[in-house]
DNA sequence: CACCCCACCTGGTAGC
DNA sequence: TGCTACCAGGTGGGGT
């Protein structure tokens, strides 16, 4: 289930992956995928992506053309990128995207959530939602001061305002719980009050966190929590009733807005 | 606007 | 082994 680190490395090895190649199809084989409908037209138009027009935002790849067409991908919670061999027995495949090489990526998907737009890059981009967002997590002129501002008058917690994309985008539920604990703020604190100290704490701690897992993952294959082979390298998320890595006591799993949150009581004090 | 639950889908795993 | 229940890193819609 890809956050915006899992959603990055894709992008980077899909950029690697193609390299001068070109776009020249797409095969699509769930045509549920497509949310505009127009599965033919995405089969053939695709013809003609290459790396330098794919780019992220937040969870989104966006490959743009030239002639003003864009085709919006998320992944939601099961998606992946996988660079298909000939004859590949892969499961889940809904989609490939085939080069003029002749080398095919698949997109996977074994829950059937993630989805595709195709069209006039004004239309699909508010179809998708991402016309609405606020500033990408790892856009450079999000500074923490503008953060602090977008929080201002919010008495909601910070740890789901975190998560609503119109905020900050590229946050997901793993990091919100992450981030928080790196820089000590309760899970529950309310965003507006938060001052720009801690703020800028939480900005640099939720940056910190994505630029190791990019490091540490770019170029290997991606794996989620809980497929066979994953290991739990996060700091709380999935840790109830383990010590705290900084002074021993158990973290605490609650639920907020129905997802698992994950701290640590002693560390991360509301008051 | 905030918050809740539901929906979309299906696989994996823990528990009996 | 089989069945059930619950869980899953995302997001949108509807209702209160």
């Amino acid at each position: 289930m890809p956050e915006l680190p899992e959603v990055e490395i894709y992008r980077q090895n899909m950029v690697a992956w193609l390299g001068d190649d070109v776009v020249s199809g797409a095969v699509i084989v769930d045509p549920t995928l497509v949310v505009t409908h127009n599965v033919a037209i995405v089969e053939r138009d695709v013809a003609g992506l290459r790396a330098e027009s794919l780019r992220r935002i937040g969870k989104f790849l966006i490959w743009t053309t030239g002639a003003g067409s864009a085709l919006v991908t998320h992944l939601r919670m099961t998606g992946k990128w996988v660079p298909q061999s000939p004859g590949d027995p892969t499961r889940f495949v809904r989609a490939k995207l085939v080069a003029h090489s002749g080398k095919e990526l698949a997109f996977v998907d074994a829950r059937r959530l993630g989805q595709w737009w195709w069209g006039r890059y004004h239309d699909v981009f508010h179809m998708c939602g991402v016309a609405e967002f606020g500033p990408d997590l790892l856009d450079a002129d999000l500074t923490a001061e503008r953060l602090h501002d977008r929080l201002r008058g919010s008495r909601r917690n910070i740890k789901q305002v975190l998560m609503d994309q119109g905020v900050l985008a590229g946050v997901g539920n793993i990091i919100a719980s992450e981030g928080c604990f790196r820089a000590r703020v309760h899970p529950a604190a309310i965003a507006g009050e938060l001052s720009l100290d801690v703020v800028a704490a939480l900005l640099r701690e939720i940056r910190a966190h994505c630029a190791e897992v990019i490091r540490d993952n770019v170029g290997e294959p991606v794996t989620y929590q809980g497929e066979p082979g994953a290991v739990n390298s996060f700091l709380v998320y999935g840790r109830d009733n383990q010590p705290c890595s900084f002074c021993q006591q158990s973290i605490r799993r609650v639920v907020m807005g129905g997802r698992s949150t994950y701290f640590c009581p002693q560390c991360q004090s509301l008051t």
